[in-house]
DNA sequence: TTTACTGCAAATCTTTTGCATCAAC
DNA sequence: GTTGATGCAAAAGATTTGCAGTAAA
């Protein structure tokens, strides 16, 4: 089984077993094109692998951010959803109205670390925010 | 009954109906220390009354959620908390080690909320909101 | 062969909902 | 007396867990 690149070669590497499974979940993550729930992922696995189980992709997704291999963001959704931690940090402006989710880059947040770093000695983790409010569609 | 202050009056000014039930969930949002949760406040009420029922605080909540007397803040615990809007806004640093929660008032994120509407034209709703990330005790 | 991983089913936890009854107005 | 609010029970939806069987190493 080939798994030489990205974050199933990370897991190979760390010791850990490289079921099928695993590799789909991997995959699914990778390859979205956004960030990716528990359920997309099992929908979009079981597709190919019919006899996947929700309770592998939601095991294998916790080793995963132990791993520090993929981010969990809280979109406020009532779920979570999850990106590949190589793909690079940013925020996420989330639409109260209409839903739409705005990329902004890691260095609009900077200095805001630095302030919470300089004022409070609280160091953010300012990997993946999910910052609500109206987009410009929206407020009218 | 009396109704004449704080929330509890606004609520009857609105013409919605004040019942026991109501005037026990507001006084524990009001008097509770910190952010609450609708378990915290249903433990909390049914010690007065016993039959106070969790779909009430649950409904109740959602409406002064919506007449915008209380917040709602989700702090990743897999619950979400209120607070009330006229104790003022601010923001909250959690510690993700030991879980301390430390208060930071507004100004610290308007800077933010000014960059996101001239860069994004977004309207940023950053009335409570939580930064995840290490307190000072924690991070050695 | 060993033991980590999976599948299954059931449990857990928060929040929501349908509906008949009740009480604030 | 009206109609909105409550209580109850059940449902919904996300996530977790115990355990026996299975397969990656």
């Amino acid at each position: 089984m080939k798994h030489t690149h990205g974050v199933s070669g990370s897991l190979h590497e760390l010791g850990y077993r490289l079921t099928p499974q695993r590799i789909m979940i991997l995959e699914a993550v990778e390859q979205a094109d956004s960030h990716i729930s528990a359920d997309d992922i099992y929908m979009q696995a079981r597709s190919r692998y019919p006899y996947m189980n929700i309770s592998t992709v939601y095991r294998t997704l916790e080793l995963l951010e132990k791993l520090g291999l993929v981010m969990k963001t809280d979109f406020g959704e009532g779920r979570v959803r999850y990106h590949p931690s190589d793909k690079g940090h940013h925020h996420h402006l989330v639409c109260q109205q209409c839903g739409a989710i705005i990329d902004v880059d890691e260095s609009t947040l900077a200095r805001l670390q630095d302030v919470l770093l300089a004022r409070y000695d609280f160091t953010a983790s300012l990997r993946h925010v999910a910052i609500f409010g109206l987009c410009s569609n929206c407020k009218e």
